[in-house]
DNA sequence: AGCACGCCGACT
DNA sequence: GTCGGCGTGCTC
């Protein structure tokens, strides 16, 4: 095979093809699909992904290049991988470099750099020679000076100077020295007589060799401790020749000061059996079967996963257990390690670049059999998967908002028919989507009703903060609450608040004309942040400094208001003096591992109340937890999204569910300005099926999924008008094309109108069967940012952003 | 996406 | 005359 097709790094329409390039000859039968290579370019170089291996080309041979460097000895993507990202390509309606890119760790995405070489220096102003004076290659990024840029594009057409392209990845192996002895003990004897008087450190480094009692290597940091030396003497003596240094590699261990105490299985409830026995059978079977777990909060849907991926290890596969956000529930990372131990890998958004590569690669030498991640690690390149868990399978994390606009559940049954092996999809409150599907039998259902133990669900009061109101009450907690708050606290148990973020983060506003400040480049508020006494915009990073006077009024009364949970804070400790509160909101919990220092904390009996926003609600399992407060119920019921009421009865019966999982009994207060709400109403009864066929019923009258599916076209421009007027055609064209019973929405305004500078439009499609749609919107697609237009087209197949 | 080539206005 | 602006077109 002497030619690769290779998908090369660059994001462009028309682009996204395998181009040819010749497999020089020390490389044939050493290139294998999947590999990254560097690859000559136009004048430049840069990365490439081989897809394909071929003995012939239509290429004309004056024209084809040879593959210039390998970045791989071992393929970084499998065959499946590679299929996948085919498959993904298509249905996401992005380029396929993008979905390559996306299945591996961005420590492997490419850095390119521009280099400077004297090729003469005869004719060389004085100008750049002294750019060189100290050093054989310049960087072109360094060099900002306009006219100095001039001279050398001059030299460089001169043929005086040349420019180098370099391909690296961004990251790369962690290695740390090891020293060794290079002679015999006898020998060393010799040396340290020979040594001058007053080299003392170099004395104690040979010393130590001399007495340790074996001559192997060391690691260069422990032995700089151990003799008090330093890396200059251990330089010296490698330069005299008695030491010799070897780099060896390291994995950046994330969990390296954590140990992890064994754990066994535990019993299983019969419910919990008769689940896990389904699962193992089609784990037996080999069967592409996807199951429904359904399991009330605190039902043991863990325990389940954990006895089911014993049996596909066993098995001798691999295994997948997707969590939203796993940074967030240190508990469940701890349940897997002491479960399964080294063969975990973990991957999730806390880790830095570095560790998630060193994660990545220990799957890819299958050093681990199991993988614990957030969304992307559905791509973990294992090559006889067994199983893959998605937990919460309702959560919004798990479709990615970018390109590709993925969702890994998608993905995940995709990967699944590959290996024909079994998915398993949990949740206490299933999405719409795949509870229909359980419901006409494409998915397996399996229920979990009842909590272990036989504990019975926490009892959920509804108050109607109207109410409150007209009796006088104008603070944020209810009376009812208050008296649970201070009940809890004098049983000496614990108490968590939570605060529906939406529409709550810092503000300011005038008090004298309700003038909020606005970003002058997007169609949002400015937040407060209080650390660089600034305002600064979430979209485009605009940042401006606090107003004296309201600009709109000039009026001094400027208001500062804080995130919901300061000022919750603020209330608390004003009506209950004696409670200790841990806030967690992300003023509280943007340094690393400040997430789970609090909750340790917590749930050491640190504080009476922890108090936050959405990242309390999942995962949190402590005992002393009797109390559960939701302070404002509904403020996620308004936002505009046909899923708001899915996304609030999720929300609520997750909060609910932290209270009372262990021996004590549990209570909720749900507060609520529309109380009669039935996504309020229907958590409060525990009753997620009557919610379901409600949901359903409103989403049939609106076509929405489960009955349609969804496609999103976003549009935007600098002009209004531009914008406008695109989303118009682009509807029309869509209307005029596709089926009777496809319903094309808009184009309207979006929700957010304007984002840094641009002006956006989206036009929604709802359809059933639409084989053409797909070309269609390719089709569509294909007017994004042509003729320097500016205009860009974006398509989300599967929205679950409206904004 | 970059990068080069190429064709028109204002400068040492 | 030349420098340098950015429109156009190509990349195995």
């Amino acid at each position: 095979m002497s030619y690769a097709e290779v998908i090369v790094d660059v994001t462009s329409k028309n682009i996204d093809k395998p181009f040819d390039y010749r497999i020089p000859e020390r490389w044939i039968g050493i290139i294998k699909r999947g590999m990254r290579v560097v690859v000559p370019f136009g004048p430049r170089k840069i990365q490439g992904f081989v897809i394909g291996l071929k003995n012939e080309t239509d290429l004309q041979a004056n024209l084809i290049k040879d593959i210039e460097g390998l970045l791989d000895l071992t393929p970084a993507l499998t065959n499946e991988l590679l299929s996948l990202s085919e498959w993904l390509s298509k249905r996401t309606l992005s380029l396929q470099i993008r979905t390559l890119q996306a299945m591996l760790p961005s420590a492997l995405k490419a850095k390119y750099d521009k280099e400077l070489r004297v090729r003469s220096s005869d004719s060389l102003p004085e100008s750049i020679k002294t750019l060189f004076a100290d050093q054989q290659s310049v960087n072109v990024k360094d060099i900002t000076d306009s006219k100095l840029l001039k001279e050398i594009q001059k030299q460089v057409q001169h043929g005086n100077l040349e420019i180098v392209y370099k391909v690296a990845q961004k990251t790369s192996e962690k290695k740390i020295s090891f020293i060794e002895p290079m002679m015999p003990k006898e020998k060393l004897k010799d040396a340290l007589q020979n040594l001058s008087a007053n080299a003392k450190r170099q004395k104690e480094v040979l010393t130590f060799f001399i007495e340790a009692e074996d001559q192997t290597a060391i690691p260069a940091a422990e032995l700089n401790k151990m003799t008090g030396s330093s890396s200059a003497v251990l330089r010296t003596l490698i330069d005299k020749g008695f030491l010799k240094e070897t780099k060896q590699e390291v994995y950046r261990d994330p969990f390296e000061d954590k140990a992890y105490k064994k754990e066994f299985s535990l019993p299983l409830t019969s419910d919990q059996e008769s689940a896990y026995q389904a699962i193992k059978k089609s784990v037996e079977m080999q069967a592409h079967d996807v199951f429904l777990l359904h399991g009330v909060t605190g039902s043991g849907k863990t325990e389940v996963y954990l006895q089911i991926i014993e049996q596909v290890l066993n098995k001798g596969k691999e295994a997948i257990v997707l969590v939203p956000e796993i940074s967030l529930t240190p508990q469940m990372v701890e349940r897997f390690k002491s479960r399964f131990g080294s063969l975990v890998a973990v991957m999730h958004s806390g880790l830095s670049a570095g560790e998630k590569y060193d994660e990545w690669r220990k799957i890819q030498r299958k050093e681990v059999r199991l993988v614990v991640g957030a969304r992307s690690a559905v791509f973990a390149p294992f090559e006889n998967l067994g199983m893959v868990i998605i937990d919460e399978e309702h959560e919004a994390s798990y479709k990615q908002e970018e390109t590709p606009r993925y969702h890994a559940r998608h993905v995940a049954i995709q990967r699944g028919d590959y290996h024909k092996c079994p998915i398993v999809l949990g949740s206490a409150t299933p999405s719409l989507e795949s509870f229909a599907r359980a419901k006409k039998g494409v998915y397996k259902l399996l229920s979990l009703p009842n909590r272990v133990n036989r504990q019975t669900m926490p009892e959920i009061t509804v108050v109607d903060m109207r109410e409150e109101m007209r009796k006088g009450n104008r603070s944020m907690f209810s009376v009812n609450l208050m008296e649970k708050l201070q009940q809890t606290l004098a049983k000496k148990e614990q108490a968590v608040l939570f605060l529906n973020k939406r529409g709550y983060s810092a503000f300011i506003m005038c008090r004298d004309c309700g003038h909020v400040v606005k970003c002058p480049h997007c169609e949002i508020s400015l937040t407060y942040h209080r650390h660089s006494s600034s305002l600064k915009c979430h979209y485009c990073g605009h940042e401006e400094g606090i107003p004296n006077q309201c600009p709109e009024c000039a009026s001094e009364h400027i208001r500062y208001f804080g995130t919901g949970t300061q000022r919750v804070e603020e209330e608390l400790t004003k009506v209950l003096p004696e409670a200790r509160v841990i806030r967690m909101d992300v003023d509280t919990t943007s340094r690393k591992g400040a997430h789970e220092k609090l909750l340790t904390s917590f749930g050491n009996g640190g504080a009476d109340i922890l108090l936050g926003t959405q990242m309390i609600a999942k995962g949190l399992d402590f005992k002393n937890v009797t109390l559960v407060g939701v302070l404002s119920a509904d403020t996620m019921l308004h936002i505009p999204d046909f899923r708001s009421a899915e996304k609030t009865f999720q929300l609520l019966t997750q909060v609910s569910g932290r209270a009372g999982r262990h021996e004590k009994m549990g209570q909720v207060i749900i507060q609520s300005y529309e109380p009669s709400h039935y996504s309020i109403q229907l958590t409060k009864d525990h009753d997620y099926h009557t919610f379901f066929m409600q949901e359903m019923q409103n989403r049939r009258h609106q076509s929405y999924p489960p009955y349609y599916y969804l496609a999103m076209v976003n549009i935007s421009h600098k002009e209004v008008m531009k914008a406008a007027l695109a989303a118009e055609k682009i509807a029309g064209f869509l209307k005029g094309n596709t089926d009777k019973d496809t319903v094309i929405l808009g184009p309207s305004a979006s929700p957010i109108a304007r984002i840094k500078d641009r002006y956006r439009y989206q036009c929604m499609i709802k359809y059933k069967h639409e084989t053409k749609l797909i070309p269609l919107l390719e089709q569509v697609l294909g007017h994004s940012n042509t003729e320097n237009d500016d205009l860009f087209i974006t398509i989300d197949m599967n929205p679950y952003m409206m904004m």
